[in-house]
Formats: structure tokens, C-alpha cells, sequence
DNA sequence: AGTCATAGTTGGGCATTATACAACGTCATT
DNA sequence: AATGACGTTGTATAATGCCCAACTATGACT
């Protein structure tokens, strides 16, 4: 016995009042986690005495409580990647026009720490705790490829170029490691393109990966080479300097 | 029974997580919430698997898990109030000239849940997710004088101003309702005034509030009046705007 | 309005689960 | 090399949380 059962039940409790944007109702979740009602009841109430969840009192439908915000910021806080990231995002966004990400990886995806958006109407925005996959996006691509992340076991897809076999990925991985850099080519967003590369620590860890994303109209093919070399350079540097961080 | 107690015990433990900016050891946790180091032992590590701790595996000590951070832009993005606010704060920043804030109660304390730094270069940050006492600020205050929040039992001491009876406090809570604003008068932080008034929804029920932050120097005794029309005005266009949301 | 149906909360017996205690392994420090 | 501190793991026990069921509240439909 090494898994706490209830507080595991709670946490997934927790997990699903964060994807369900309208709330939870107290049967769905019994349903969802196959527990009984009365347990799920007093399970919620728990996290809500706690402000991990709120309670509709109309709807009687749960959400997530306040409670998190607050501790997302010491989460965010915390890094010091983020913090040495900022000049250098600002600069990648200044000199590519394009939004520039910093993520790192999470839970087997790639969560987005930061963010300077471009002053560009047209623009991809990613705020701030957004999760998506590794395999079809540049900066989980970036991780994978140079990082000890797992390969994913199912490779969703969400476009016609999004890969799917694994074998494939290899390659394209591969690939990644031999150029210094990934792309993801509207493998996730049909009309987005992404540039990203990883970053590494003093031990030559990787702890993350910076990237720009913008309309695949402005990051053509043949403008690409020239924005990967912005992106390597930036990248090269925030590695150099997190290098002799702490 | 209508409390868990094992998860009771990995909620608490996920707040010292948070305040703890160097992270924790096992014993310290299980010092502080007075359990077996083996409990203490299992809770942390079922919350590592699920994210929402993680180890350092050199010091041996835990820290949030990043995955508290997807969990929070959902509360965020949720939030109707911070959708509407945006503008608001954004001209309030314009028009006075110092950092918008805007604030939920949460947990008996007044929640961050956005702002709009001014491009002053003294200013007065505060970063989303903090959290702050209710009866100091002029946020705290608004949500205190016009909602449903209760006073807290004991009022800490924090600058030589900060109000710490109940009963001035009630007294002071009048007349920010005669008036119809918050001011905090450096009693929460030394050199710092704020002015705030209440967001209504369209049940007249306070659901946040919003204010500006700026040092003593610019936020003057004389100026303050003038400045407070101008939070009162934008304050009462967003309750007016929340009235028709939904 | 009255009845029915659905959903959430509460109570109690029981088995599973988490706990306390202790031993072990690991690492750092002397 | 030895000691000490810390985290993890094993195990018996009893307390905890689970299941089932009854109860309550709320809303829908006639």
C-alpha cells in the first residue's frame, strides 16, 4: 500500500473539475471515478471545506475553488527558469514577431509557463498553464527529442500532419536532434507553425524549451530556417545562463 | 464523519507545499501536521504521482508539482469577472495612472485574480494568486462593507495603521458604505495606498472587487478623493456590465 | 397543487485501508 | 569507519472510509 486511495481519489476529482468548464455534478464524478455517490459526496466536501472546490449552490454542480490560484503562483514563482526566461522571450518575440512559449514538461505533456505575446492581430496565444501533447507540438517535440521525457504510448491526432506512428516519430526525433531544433508544422493547430528548442541546465539537463508559434502564412517555409536560427541562438543563451544559475 | 482524513491531511499538506518557497522535508511535514513520517511519507509520494508534488531528488525535499498550474488557468479562464474586468482595469490603470487590480473573496482572504501594471517605475505588484488579508486592504475591505464576508476573528497587526478592532473596524466598514469606497491608508503595507469599491452581479450580490495600488507619494490625501470618483465610476460600469453577463 | 422522479446528503455495519511503530537502507558528516 | 539523520518499507491493529440504504430536497410533469 503505497498510493493513499482516498487522497488519489480526490486528486483525480480535482483533475476533472479542472477539464469540465461548466462544473461537475455530484453523480457524474460517482459515475467517472466508479465510486459510490455517498463517497463522491464526501469527497467534494472535502476538497470544498478546503477551497480546492465550490459549490454552486444553484446548480449544484462543483468547480474548482479559488484555492489553486494561489498555489499556482508559488508554483510559477518558484521557477527560476521562468524568471531568467523573461528577458529572453521578450527578445525572441521582439526579433521573430511572433509569440514566444516557455513550457516544461508535465504529467507526459508539455505545460506552458510563460508567455510574451506579439502586439501582431493575428497571433497563437497560450496562456499561462495550458497543457497540450508532446508529440505535435515544437516545444514537446524539443523535450522529447533532447530531454528524458517518455514517448507518449497513443499519439492523438489532431490534423491531417499530425504523426501517429510511432516508428515515425523515431526518426522525425532523430531528425530534431540533428538540426538542433523542432518544428511542428500544423501537426496541432491547422495554420500554426511552431519553432522550439530545448533547454538544459548545469548537468545538461533538460528542464524545458522555448519556442515561438505564429499563422503558418507569416512562418512560410522559407522564412522558417531563419527564425530556427533566432530561436537556436535565444535558446543557446538562456541555456548558457541557467547554466551558472544557482 | 463527513470529513476524509487522509485527503483532509494531502489538501494541508499542498498548502505547506505552497508556502513553502525551498520546499519541504517529510519530517518537517510530519512535524507540522502531527502524523507518522510513514503517513507523511505516503501521502507526499501519491501526491507526486499524480503531479501535484514533486521531489527533489538531491535535497530530497518536496515542492508544488506544476500541475496545480493547469488546475488554476481553469478557475481563471472560468471566471466571467475576469473576462469583463479586463478592460476596466486596463482603463483604470490609464486614467489614474497606477496599477489595477482586480480580486474574488476566497478562503477569508481577498484572492488576486488580475491586474494591469502601470508603467510607472515605482509601482505596487501584485502578481496573480496572491493572497491577502480582508481587513487591511482597500479590496478586503469593499468585499467586507458591501458582501456577505464575514470579518475575520482575529485582526493581525501588520503596519502601525492597520486596524485592529473589531469594532473600529465595523464603524470603519459604515462609512465606507456611506461613501462608497475602500481606502487602505498604508495599513498593510508601509508607503502603499489603494482605493477599491464592490462588483455586484445582477443579483446585487458582491462577487469581487476592484481598485488601484500606488505609493503614498502619488496617492495623496488631496488627490485621493479625485481618484476615488474615478474607481467609483469604472467600478460602477463593470457592475453595470456584470448585471447583463449571463 | 399533487405526485413522481432525480439528485444529494446522512446514518450504520463492516471490511478495507490508513495508521502507528519499528526496522532497514541510504546518505552525509565527523 | 562509524555515527546519526532521514526517508522508505513491512506489518499488525484498529480506525477509517466504503458500501448500501434510507432520507431529504428540489424540480418536472400532469
Amino acid at each position: 500500500m503505497t498510493e493513499i486511495q482516498s487522497l488519489a481519489r480526490g486528486l483525480k476529482i480535482l483533475d476533472l473539475l479542472g477539464q469540465a468548464s461548466d462544473g461537475i455534478s455530484i453523480t457524474e464524478l460517482a459515475e467517472t471515478l466508479k465510486v459510490d455517490k455517498g463517497s463522491a459526496s464526501r469527497l467534494v466536501s472535502t476538497l470544498a471545506r478546503y477551497g480546492y472546490a465550490e459549490k454552486d449552490e444553484v446548480t449544484r454542480r462543483y468547480h474548482l475553488g479559488p484555492q489553486v490560484v494561489g498555489l499556482s503562483r508559488s508554483v510559477l514563482t518558484r521557477l527560476p527558469l521562468r524568471e531568467a526566461a523573461k528577458s529572453y522571450l521578450r527578445q525572441l518575440m521582439e526579433r521573430t514577431g511572433e509569440c514566444a512559449h516557455l513550457a516544461v514538461p508535465a504529467q507526459g505533456k508539455v505545460l506552458y509557463i510563460d508567455q510574451v505575446e506579439s502586439p501582431a492581430t493575428l497571433r497563437v496565444n497560450a496562456e499561462v498553464g495550458t497543457m497540450n501533447p508532446l508529440h505535435c507540438t515544437a516545444l514537446g517535440k524539443a523535450l522529447l527529442a533532447f530531454g528524458d521525457v517518455e514517448i507518449p504510448g497513443t499519439l492523438e491526432r489532431f490534423t491531417p500532419r499530425t504523426i501517429k506512428s510511432k516508428r515515425t516519430l523515431q526518426g522525425h526525433l532523430e531528425e530534431i536532434r540533428r538540426i538542433g531544433y523542432a518544428v511542428d508544422d500544423e501537426e496541432f493547430d491547422p495554420g500554426v507553425r511552431c519553432i522550439a528548442v530545448p533547454i538544459f541546465d548545469f548537468r545538461d539537463k533538460v528542464i524545458g524549451a522555448i519556442g515561438i508559434s505564429g499563422p503558418s502564412t507569416r512562418i512560410t517555409p522559407e522564412r522558417l530556417p531563419q527564425l530556427a536560427v533566432m530561436v537556436v541562438e535565444i535558446g543557446k543563451a538562456l541555456s548558457e545562463r541557467m547554466t551558472f544559475t544557482r
